[in-house]
DNA sequence: TTGCAACTTGACCGACCGGTCATATTAGCT
DNA sequence: AGCTAATATGACCGGTCGGTCAAGTTGCAA
């Protein structure tokens, strides 16, 4: 049957924007099955439960992410501090695009979900905290890049990479606030002078 | 009539717990009421829709924030750039306690909102983004009141602060992600560091 | 060509959602 | 004491929620 994983990828797109675009609890299981011309029991068919679904979305969209802008920001033939200027940029434009057409700033799925889910269910928070980890290591390997380049001063890159992550969530959390992806803009730039000393 | 505002103030005090440690689309106007001891009438006699909680919620905890830690770490006897270690310190010691009673970390309430509504409703969104501008003040007239007395070089004080506003909120978004408020502890510091100069 | 598993269909479920309402009850003013 | 307006009561509403299920239909392997 060639409709079959056609089917599943149906729902887990339609699902993807609306989760982001939206919230998990404000999307309903109805909701997506019309939107991807599925019927109830064909979903229950491939997803045990709505939380299943999420998983999925995660899961994909971290592998979307990690194939597209982190990979194009985290070039490895660009200079290692110069990447960060990239990846504020990519940030920037993705939110801008989606502000334009949807009117709204989504902002970062991940984000949002985490600070949806983490209190409630802790193997949601866990698959979210693992995207966060994965993000952190790319991080982390090009501040050891721009060390061992002599671009910057040594300095603890575990605990900097975390920091500049935090900070880039906390700029797309505020420019979701406001609707105004220029946040990242003003603000972006500050992310390469987050450093953490090593002891 | 004693009890009227005391009704009102049950509601209020019974969402407030309930929309922090968990989210708004998930706490329901019966819980709130079961738990104030409220019926469903009396809720809907002062507060015209769930909606209007929130705002009310959300107005209370800003003040409750600005007269509560917000008021003790800016607290002006304080040398301006030490206050910042001591909103980490109020931030860590509060996620923290939280935490041992409820056995998760519950976030920001301004930041989680934020996240969850501001693509939904644009008038939660303008009165989560004024609870973010006061804060962003109160750091920068800290970062200027530093610059005054010579403790750190001139900058761009306004987006400074916001840039610190979002370290601070990206912060607490990953402790509640790993649900481990150490977080504050190991990155906290680093938001002395953050600085966007004047140009 | 038959058999079986993968998939689809759409009606159905109980629970809960935010919100309404007519009817008490109460408190405070005159 | 009597009136009025504020507050309280709890049954009730239509709609939606996540999820189930029995009965099809389809594609493929033997």
């Amino acid at each position: 049957m060639q409709t079959a994983i056609d089917t599943r990828q149906r729902i887990i797109d339609a699902a993807k924007t609306r989760f982001h675009s939206r919230s998990y609890a404000d999307v309903g299981v109805k909701e997506i099955c019309d939107s991807a011309d599925v019927q109830k029991g064909s979903f229950y068919h491939f997803f045990p439960s709505k939380r299943d679904l999420v998983v999925a979305v995660i899961e994909e969209f971290a592998q979307d992410w990690a194939t597209g802008f982190i990979a194009e920001a985290f070039d490895s033939r660009l200079p290692p501090m110069e990447r960060f200027d990239y990846l504020i940029d990519a940030a920037y434009f993705w939110q801008k695009a989606a502000r334009d057409i949807k009117g709204h700033i989504p902002g970062c799925l991940f984000g949002n979900l985490a600070l949806e889910v983490s209190t409630q269910d802790d193997i949601l928070r866990a698959k979210l905290n693992a995207v966060f980890t994965m993000a952190k290591k790319r991080i982390m390997e090009t501040l050891d890049e721009a060390v061992a380049a002599g671009s910057i001063e040594p300095l603890d890159s575990d605990n900097s990479a975390e920091a500049m992550l935090a900070y880039l969530e906390g700029l797309i959390l505020l420019a979701k606030t406001q609707n105004d992806p220029d946040v990242l803009y003003r603000l972006g730039k500050a992310i390469k002078s987050i450093r953490i000393e090593s002891d």
